[in-house]
DNA sequence: CAAGTTTATGCAATCGTATTCAGTGAAATT
DNA sequence: AATTTCACTGAATACGATTGCATAAACTTG
């Protein structure tokens, strides 16, 4: 008490033997008689010791921490971010606990100097990426990544290169899904919101998802009923002005986000066009908000509790020094209201 | 490159000075000449070199770092987190990243056992509580903290004793206005749903403020409309059920949070009871979902960007062993859709 | 029972930075 | 010119755990 915190070298003491045992004892290792070590366990509980871990990571040069990244865009003017991404946050915290890794999480800006940051300090063993925003500048500071033998891993899609350092669900069945149900339903002419270019790869897919159901029922894509976005509400609603504007005739719009999707149908509201009996909607991802909208949200989901844990698996997996193994998972339809799918509202 | 990472070492041989001068310099000592300082610190960005945290942090016995905990109620089936905390996760770690203080989260039951656990292992400088949660047993646990000279702090209410610690917005004055929105509007019969016992004083505050606005309208308080529950929307949808079975007349309900609303809503729904036309409601929050939920959500509005700077800004003070200086937010009326006071829905 | 093994422990050397203390030379003061 | 002050700098040490190496005791085994 009087004299600073408590030390190994305290426990030592008390149970009358070298700090070197206490070591061993307090983690478990087989070199230290079961007898003495529970009985430095015993005394750690009740002085109430606790490793320090600054020392625990300077002598080990491990810290026991994962780094989440959140990327927000830095066109975003407001800095809110993508509640899918928060829910991602809530589970990866929740698993790495699970597996006595504590988190760090940070929002940076795209443009921010974070790359080697978290590692090169000895802050974190390992770094998770979460967001999809502009791929162009990210893909350099991921090689740089690489250079440092930084262990990482990225949610979403990447370049081709990163295949095992990625984890996302499977952006093209999903959308082929999602557009294929919009066919089934009836719809002829679907509009296409979200990344058309390589700019966000894991958008992209989602508009191949999209190309790829159209062609499978023989229809061609039509370019005139793409908008070229990134995932946020306000560019939904600003590419359904446009498309409203452009008296062009469409009956369902799939956006590649379910923000894109409410900034849609928002903006159909305001012109007074009916969802879903005029135009049936689409979104993607599933977040909090999708199931609570007026009219509720049909989207494909993606199982944040499954990604989340994959995600740190795969890290830990890369921190252990084992090969990462590259997993996809599958995303699922969530039937609701704004495709007219089934019958009414939430 | 070859021989392991770059330490302050490889830095002051490079700039042709002591280890201890590199220190100084990157530390922005007035110790060290201006031009040393300089060709130090370009030195260091040139071979991308970092302070190592752990050894910086075991030297000085300072972390640089914060942690969050959110406490998920332990009834609670599934494993979600109030919407509301984290938004206020997402503004934490942006406001501390300003601060230069990195952000370690955890989330809790609010069982476990882990008080003193940051603290104690020198992980975290300070800590920052998050969560309305049962009260009970939450106490013993803040006490250990003050005992171990903890800094920390607590969002929302706690018991009398700790009002320096505890930053949130004014309940009492939120819950007044919300109730005196619904007698204005000619609201007779008000149900209140949350909260009414001292486990959880945020919600009790905000039975405070429905009481005092019924009492100032010359009204008497109803013990039959009032449902004790905790924050959950299962809780609102629970309460609702057990208030129409009653068959009590009642014309409007306040939730003391959204999620509790949303329930409520959704229940009033189900039993073709419309809202606002022969009920309205108000919930407490605003959550994201507030403004998308159909009809979108009346409610009260907690700051989260002014919160979080207060709370971040708060726990710093106290790690540099400046006195807290108590501060309480002020809450805003966001009038929507639910409660009937402006025309229609979202 | 000697020699080899196993088991359990202690000693001491790290890990990389921050900081105290003791200079050093130059400038300022007397 | 002697002395004090000033502005820097470096050597040495402490922070508290982990871990390679040495060793003593206990235990096998031929």
């Amino acid at each position: 008490m009087g004299s600073g915190k408590t030390t190994s070298f305290d426990i030592a003491h008390r149970a009358g033997v070298s700090q070197a045992t206490v070591s061993r004892a307090l983690r478990d290792s087989p070199l230290v008689n079961a007898k003495t070590r529970e009985r430095v366990k015993r005394i750690a509980r009740e002085l109430n010791y606790h490793v320090d871990r600054a020392a625990a990571g300077l002598r080990s040069q491990l810290s026991h921490t994962l780094a989440v990244l959140l990327f927000e865009d830095s066109t975003s003017d407001d800095s809110q971010i993508n509640p899918f991404f928060l829910s991602m946050l809530g589970n990866i915290a929740r698993e790495a606990a699970r597996r006595n890794y504590d988190v760090l999480v940070s929002f940076q800006q795209l443009s921010d100097d974070w790359h080697l940051k978290y590692h090169l300090s000895n802050r974190a063993d390992g770094i998770i990426l979460l967001g999809y925003g502009d791929y162009r500048g990210f893909a350099d500071k991921l090689d740089k990544l690489i250079e440092a033998n930084t262990r990482f891993v990225v949610w979403g899609a990447t370049g081709p290169e990163l295949v095992d350092r990625t984890i996302g669900c499977d952006n093209v069945k999903g959308a082929f899904e999602a557009t294929s149900h919009l066919l089934r339903l009836g719809r002829k002419n679907i509009v296409f919101i979200g990344g058309t270019s390589d700019n966000c790869p894991e958008l992209k897919q989602r508009y191949d998802g999209y190309c790829k159901a159209l062609k499978s029922a023989g229809l061609s894509v039509d370019p005139g009923l793409q908008y070229d976005t990134d995932f946020q509400e306000t560019s939904g609603a600003w590419a359904t002005e446009e498309l409203l504007k452009s008296g062009k005739t469409f009956d369902a719009i799939f956006a590649a986000s379910d923000l894109l999707a409410i900034g849609a149908i928002k903006q159909l509201r305001a012109a007074r066009v009916k969802v879903p009996i005029d135009v049936s909607v689409v979104g993607f991802d599933d977040i909090p908000a999708a199931s609570y909208f007026n009219p509720s949200l049909t989207t494909v989901q993606q199982n944040t509790v499954i990604a989340s844990k994959h995600l740190v698996n795969q890290v830990i997996r890369m921190i252990k020094g084992k090969k990462p193994k590259p997993k996809r998972l599958k995303p699922t339809l969530v039937i609701r209201g704004s495709c007219g799918g089934k019958p009414g509202g939430t």
